[in-house]
DNA sequence: GGAGTATAGTTTCAACTGCAACGATCGCCA
DNA sequence: TGGCGATCGTTGCAGTTGAAACTATACTCC
């Protein structure tokens, strides 16, 4: 009995094989799904991912500050300030000043922004549709629990 | 009998709710995870992800070309060419020319990038097995299916 | 109520990225 | 052979990104 672990036992690999590793496999997946989608919109609206995001989530959740909305999709508040800046440019949206707290500022999608919304955000989901109809239902259960424990592991900084 | 839909059949989600939205939070996910991972070799070695990427190719398929290393990695000829030239500057890979082909280069690493190839390999494993610590058996094996169809489903670019 | 600290958001600078143009080499075929 | 198109790789440029410094407003505590 040289080994018990006939079955059920996925051994660590030893080996870095960048195909079969899985961050880099997310890497990639995960980029390319996000270019696919981008097409929908990127020439079409002349929007970039994040100004994408920033409308998507303001489409959802109106009135957040930037900050909020920064939390929202995991963007750093550079990177939301600017794509603000750009919708702002671009008069897809508004800004006003938090009366009870004048630092913070009180976003929305304005008319333009709303039919933007509007528009990609029924191609987006029809493109998450289309991504999932290679899985079965199982699968896609399978999937949003896997996601959802891969998420909240917490992910910690490797030690020094 | 409103709806006999009642086992098995998810529904279409008819709001883009970015927390739920697949493309999302493979993005977020992708990028924690990276970035985590990321931790191990840039403040030690003063690496980027993409110069560490093709030490990882090179530690384990030695002598391939600028390119070939671009069509295992993902990464456009560019973005190859500046991370080689990166790491000859830091004195981690050596390039030659293909006598066949003076057009190709022929990239290896050298003892220093080795090293750095040992040292940072192990640690990548370990934080992939960290990873997956959160999953079963049977859910790693259902993400290795799973991301094997979406990455091979095509992608096709949304209809114009 | 005023000094010190915390928070929201912007700007600055340096690094990184992608695209397009380019030089060098190769392969094909007249 | 020699010319033309294709391929490998680099460079220039313009746009994007992140970290840190900065401004403005709010909060705390004496």
């Amino acid at each position: 009995m040289p080994d018990k672990r006939t079955k059920n036992a996925p051994e660590p690999p030893t080996r870095l094989d960048l195909e079969h590793f899985l961050p880099y496999r997310l890497s990639v997946l995960a980029n390319t799904v996000s270019q696919a989608i981008a097409q929908g919109y990127q020439a079409r609206y002349g929007l970039s991912v994040t100004e994408w995001r920033v409308l998507a989530v303001l489409g959802r959740y109106p009135g957040l500050s930037a900050l909020e909305v920064g939390e929202r999709i995991a963007m750093d508040k550079v990177a939301v300030s600017r794509a603000v800046a750009r919708l702002l440019e671009s008069d897809r949206i508004t800004r006003e000043l938090d009366p009870a707290d004048r630092r913070r500022s009180v976003l929305n999608l304005n008319a333009a922004g709303r039919a933007i919304y509007d528009q990609v955000a029924p191609m987006a989901l029809a493109q998450e549709q289309r991504l999932l109809s290679v899985l079965s239902a199982q699968e896609r259960a399978a999937l949003d629990v896997i996601l959802g424990k891969l998420a909240h592991s917490g992910v910690p900084a490797m030690p020094l």
